[in-house]
DNA sequence: CTCGGAAACT
DNA sequence: AGTTTCCGAG
């Protein structure tokens, strides 16, 4: 089913005046569209719908509409399926701001608008929060956003663990990779996947890559088309709201490598396949790996991209039956699939890795978990193959010790470059780079790093309150894994198996170490009330603990908000 | 700028 | 559920 939306258009001229925020089917502006409801020859129905539905959406252009596809529609996928996050939200069909971002971040022409960030992996710097916020406006029909409101949502991310802030940095906020993307399909190459401009592979040292299907070439706020996304999986956020309600916010900290997780994927995908994937749900069933066709590193544009690009261009929009990545793409012998997140692949489903390849990104995580702050959980466990501690290679710029990160201040908003209503004027051509200052940014990484203690505090107490947690994320363990990195205990039947026994033993002798230090500030943070220990946790800094304003949100009192809204409107 | 509570909105 | 809107506080 076809959904006009009224809205400005992306990219169109000024927005003058916004339409009533009405809900159009298609089938009222097109009567002769025919749906799959209830039909059973989809093909055929896509087929001949997709004609129209071009049609439709040179007049929806025309109306400055957006156009939203429903994938029952049996045509062409707009959105992932994912973005629709049916099973959490039913009735949410519309892209979310992280999706945006991503989208945004995935075209070039935005480069000057937001961007990865050199040297962090997943971080990104918002170059200009207006500009962004515009956009998300435009796209959401919200003329009235601002970064104020934008990153307020952003900032909702936090305890989704979807989104960090980097301190210290402004506008500049970090993708937890880690939990979307990265463990679950780290060697998966897709091939005759599209270009996507601003991608790189996951980590520079790796070889591995995966690649970001397409966008649409018109629009990144993808009026239309965002691209293709794999239909299946990604019950990404999904999966903390859906099923997993209860460990939600209260325990987050499993989302990241829980065999649950994976289970619960494998259902949520399995049960879903045949909506989503148009009737190809039987290929989840079968990883087939193959032997390795690797291309070499380097030829990415943007290293600091956890997309990798495709040498190939993208074939248009010729629809791709989206298959599930989570179940088809993942290799039985990852013993670790965390949450089948945010994988964001592509139909062709073909991957590969060897052992050379998987070392390769063995320790590109190595290097990620320490440099990029992603969690040690991230490391899947491969029978016989032991990481050693410290062999990062790094790229030149990256290649400062890791006591040190060195990175270039961020683009300041009074560095960055005033650009009026870019989207209309300012062509693809050279974005001016702000002049960055000669200046270099000294962070001390890991010792003074206040993040690492309190967690390692929280942490611990973690363990007692819930027990042997299997799933924690602990990016910030990383300095103690380094330093004395456990003895990786593979499972010992890892193949066709998800095994998590095994897993959980090895998590568990991994994260022990070095904690008792902490048992001081553990009290405290016992005393603190529930809900504010669990913020926090993840993003933690320095004031992690003090208790803030926090629980004791001033009382406003109720009133109508919109009033003051609809006025100043 | 950033954070996060609260309430409204979709 | 995922924002949007508002806003006080750090």
């Amino acid at each position: 089913m076809w959904v006009l939306r009224p809205c400005h258009p992306p990219w169109g001229t000024e927005s003058v005046a916004l339409p009533p925020p009405a809900r159009i089917s298609l089938r009222q502006l097109h009567p002769s569209l025919l749906f799959a409801e209830g039909l059973t020859d989809t093909k055929l129905l896509a087929a001949r719908n997709r004609k129209l539905i071009e049609e439709l959406r040179r007049v929806k252009m025309k109306a400055g509409c957006s156009i939203v596809e429903k994938p029952e529609g049996g045509g062409g996928y707009q959105f992932p399926d994912w973005a629709y996050k049916t099973e959490s939200s039913p009735g949410s069909r519309q892209i979310q701001l992280w999706h945006f971002i991503l989208e945004l971040l995935q075209k070039e022409e935005f480069r000057h608008v937001i961007a990865w960030q050199q040297g962090e992996y997943g971080e990104f710097v918002i170059k200009d929060p207006d500009e962004v916020a515009r956009l998300w406006g435009r796209r959401k029909c919200k003329p009235q956003m601002n970064y104020d409101k934008l990153s307020r949502a952003l900032r909702y991310y936090y305890n989704k663990r979807i989104l960090h802030k980097t301190k210290g940095k402004r506008f500049t906020y970090k993708f937890n990779f880690n939990k979307l993307v990265m463990p679950n399909y780290p060697f998966i190459n897709i091939r005759s996947s599209g270009v996507v401009p601003q991608s790189a592979p996951p980590v520079p040292t790796a070889s591995s890559r995966f690649h970001f299907p397409p966008l649409d070439t018109h629009s990144p706020t993808g009026d239309v088309q965002p691209g293709r996304f794999s239909a299946g999986s990604l019950a990404a956020s999904g999966q903390e709201s859906g099923n997993g309600a209860e460990r939600k916010a209260e325990l987050p900290e499993l989302d990241d490598g829980s065999a649950a997780d994976w289970r619960r994927g494998v259902d949520l995908l399995s049960s879903r396949s045949a909506v989503g994937a148009g009737g190809i749900g039987h290929q989840k069933r079968k990883p087939d790996i193959m032997l390795p066709l690797f291309t070499r590193p380097g030829m990415y544009p943007d290293p600091h991209s956890p997309f990798a690009v495709s040498p190939l261009p993208g074939r248009g929009g010729v629809l791709n039956v989206p298959i599930s990545p989570a179940l088809s793409l993942t290799p039985t012998i990852f013993s670790y699939s965390p949450s089948p997140g945010l994988s964001p692949f592509a139909g062709s489903g073909c991957f590969s890795f060897n052992p050379e390849e998987m070392k390769h990104y063995l320790h590109s995580q190595a290097c990620s978990v320490f440099n990029y702050h992603l969690s040690p959980r991230t490391f899947p466990r491969y029978p016989g193959l032991v990481v050693p501690p410290l062999q990062c290679q790094m790229h030149p710029e990256e290649s400062a010790q890791f006591s040190i990160k060195l990175q270039p201040p961020p683009a300041g908003r009074k560095n960055r470059e005033r650009v009026e209503s870019s989207e209309e004027s300012a062509p693809v051509t050279a974005p001016p780079v702000a002049p960055v200052p000669p200046r270099i940014k000294v962070e001390p990484a890991s010792d003074k790093d206040p993040e690492s203690l309190g967690q390692l505090a929280r942490e611990e107490e973690r363990s007692q309150e819930e027990g042997p947690v299997p799933g924690r994320t602990t990016e910030e363990e990383k300095g103690t894994l380094f330093a004395r990195p456990a003895v990786p205990v593979w499972p010992s039947a890892p193949v066709g198996t998800p095994s998590e026994e095994p897993l959980e033993v090895a998590e568990d002798s991994e994260d022990r170490p070095g904690r008792e230090p902490n048992a001081p500030e553990k009290k405290e943070d016992a005393l603190m009330p529930p809900k504010l220990r669990l913020k926090r946790r993840w993003n933690d800094g320095p004031g992690a603990h003090q208790p803030s304003k926090n629980g004791a949100a001033l009382w406003r009192g109720p009133g109508p908000r919109g009033l003051a809204a609809a006025a100043d409107a």
